[in-house]
RNA sequence: GCACCGAUGGCGAAGUGGCUAACGCGCUGGUCUGCAAAACCAGUAUUCGCGGGUUCAAUUCCCGCUCGGUGCUCCA
């Protein structure tokens, strides 16, 4: 496949340096609080790499950090009375919850922070030992930038102004230049502490990445995947320090995931349009809608969150799911002129031809809106010939099997949307937040499955004796909580808006 | 302020130097239905922010402008 490289600035090959496995890395989550759509949508975007690699027969090794100590996180700990670990362990727990609502395949190494000190610690002795890192009077540890040229080369900025060395002391603490970033920070009075080789104190945000990363993957890998804002300073440091104590290149391939907007504007708590994905469940949206809207827009292209687009994708998940189960549930007619057998019909040649265009769409730098075009144009082909009584029952293989191609990038199909409004709510109830659930949310939420079928079956029986006032008002009563009553050929449906 | 990215129908968006400018939603009409809803089908941009240029030909390339976003500081 071919992807963009933040590095080059050019649509690049992406395949396995070593020809058997793709390893990279991503940045993940620092767990001080919920995620927010705009994290998600960068997990996503790498999800859906990943599971396109993996739809190619690529294997895939993918490690991803969690940020479990920072100075937001020292600072809430410490005002919520708890220690670092207690902190940080409920808001890590909420985050994989939040990627099984999404559907987001987990990485193969997950590595924290906090468990990685000592790899930390090694990586800056190396610098140090090359006089790269330098300790200063306060006893923090600073990377020496004039001492990497290449310092710029992911961000493409212009430091030879600091190439020089000069001292600057703009700052508090004695670094020999103000663009030397800290590697490891003196501890504050009270403040948990490592005591280390270096001296006592806690890791900077950038070793982090360059320790785990080089330890699981090695001095040198593929790929690299994290936000657009991530690119300077953080991978931008990265770079620097790996490549300083490894003389190698540390990674081959960059892969940067744009902002999102909301409703147009930047997302924002002041703007008060800032939505976790807890949020949004609470008001009855679905994961699968979600997932949906966040993975359909490239992720090279800034992308506008709205209300109205998330609703949009909720019909066309539906859409899908419903086309799937007329596929799969229907028996269909025999082909009437087998004839050779070895003509293929006109809809399995549009199943086929849905499918490579898929592929080659996602091949082509992950346009993941050229590749739901391709399934719905299939979709829509494939219905109007199930309509006019020109589907047939060797012509479902091809089918599904297009629709399966698709899910295996997409994930949608299956729904799993009600069980995780439900422990949604299950989790706003042990946090106090009930109130923030949408009314129809908690109206369905009391209502089973078995209560549901109940009444739809008592519907049916008031239609079966011509007692439409009754069979409409528990159709309308029903409706107001949440659950629609679809009548077709083969029986009565119901589901959970 | 400096640097970079974007601007396509009511909304979200794909795409291309010339063929009918994808796809989803919405809307309108139809099929189905006791009526609805759902489902399905069909129709729905003489036009791609504004001005100029290059070209036989530009929404697509170049320049300027306007607007939006991002980085330069914590941020997915």
């Amino acid at each position: 496949m071919h992807l963009f490289n933040t590095l080059s600035g050019q649509v690049e090959p992406l395949a396995p340096s070593d020809g058997a496995t793709l390893r990279m890395y991503a940045c993940g989550p620092t767990v001080y609080d919920y995620g927010h759509i705009g994290n998600f949508r960068t997990f996503l975007q790498v999800d859906v790499l990943r599971r396109f690699l993996r739809s190619q027969g690529i294997a895939v090794r993918h490690v991803m950090n969690v940020t479990d100590v920072d100075d937001k996180i020292i600072r809430n700990a410490s005002a919520a009375g708890l220690a670092i670990s207690d902190y940080t362990r409920k808001f890590e727990k909420a985050f994989f919850e939040d990627l099984d609502a999404l559907q987001v395949e987990h990485p193969e190494v997950l590595a924290r922070a906090t468990e990685h000190i000592p790899a930390m610690v090694s990586l800056i002795e190396r610098l140090a030992a090359q006089d790269i890192a330098y300790r200063a009077e306060d006893g923090s540890w600073y990377f020496r930038i004039a001492r990497f040229p290449e310092y710029g080369k992911l961000s493409k900025k212009d430091f030879t102004g600091i190439a020089d060395g000069a001292r600057i002391d703009v700052d508090e603490y004695e670094k020999d230049s103000a663009r030397d970033f800290a590697l490891w920070k003196a501890p504050k009075p009270g403040e948990h502490r490592w005591d280390t080789p270096l001296g006592p104190g806690r890791p900077g945000w950038h070793i982090e990445c360059s320790a785990m990363a080089m330890e699981y993957l090695g001095d040198s890998f593929d790929l690299h995947a994290g936000g657009e804002d991530l690119m300077f300073p953080h991978h931008e440091n990265e770079i620097a320090q790996s490549e300083s104590a490894s003389h190698r290149i540390f990674s081959r391939h960059w892969f940067h995931v744009r902002f999102l907007l909301v409703e147009g504007r930047k997302m924002s708590k002041s703007e008060g349009n800032f939505y976790t994905l807890r949020d949004l469940l609470l008001r009855g949206y679905k994961p699968s809608a979600i997932r949906m809207l966040l993975i359909s827009v490239p992720y090279r292209q800034q992308l506008n969150f709205t209300f109205e687009g998330l609703a949009a994708e909720t019909v066309a998940v539906e859409r899908l799911r419903t086309f799937r189960d007329r596929i799969e549930k229907t028996h269909w007619p025999q082909r009437p002129d087998a004839g050779d057998g070895l003509a293929v019909s006109d809809v399995a040649a549009a199943a086929r031809e849905s499918k490579a265009r898929f592929t080659a769409a996602l091949a082509d730098d992950l346009n993941t809106a050229e590749a739901r075009a391709a399934i719905f144009e299939m979709v829509r082909f494939v219905n109007a010939r199930a309509d006019a009584g020109a589907l047939f029952e060797s012509d479902k293989a091809d089918v599904l099997d297009a629709l399966r191609h698709f899910d295996r990038v997409f994930a949608v199909l299956d729904d799993h949307d009600a069980e995780w409004t439900r422990f949604t709510l299950n989790w706003a109830e042990r946090e106090g937040r009930l109130q923030e659930a949408a009314p129809e949310v908690l109206a369905t939420r009391d209502l089973s499955d078995a209560q549901i079928q109940a009444l739809v079956d008592e519907r049916s029986q008031a239609k079966r004796t011509r007692n439409f006032a009754r069979a409409d008002q528990i159709r309308n009563d029903l409706a107001a909580k949440g659950i629609l009553i679809e009548d077709s050929k083969d029986g009565v449906r119901w589901r959970r808006k």
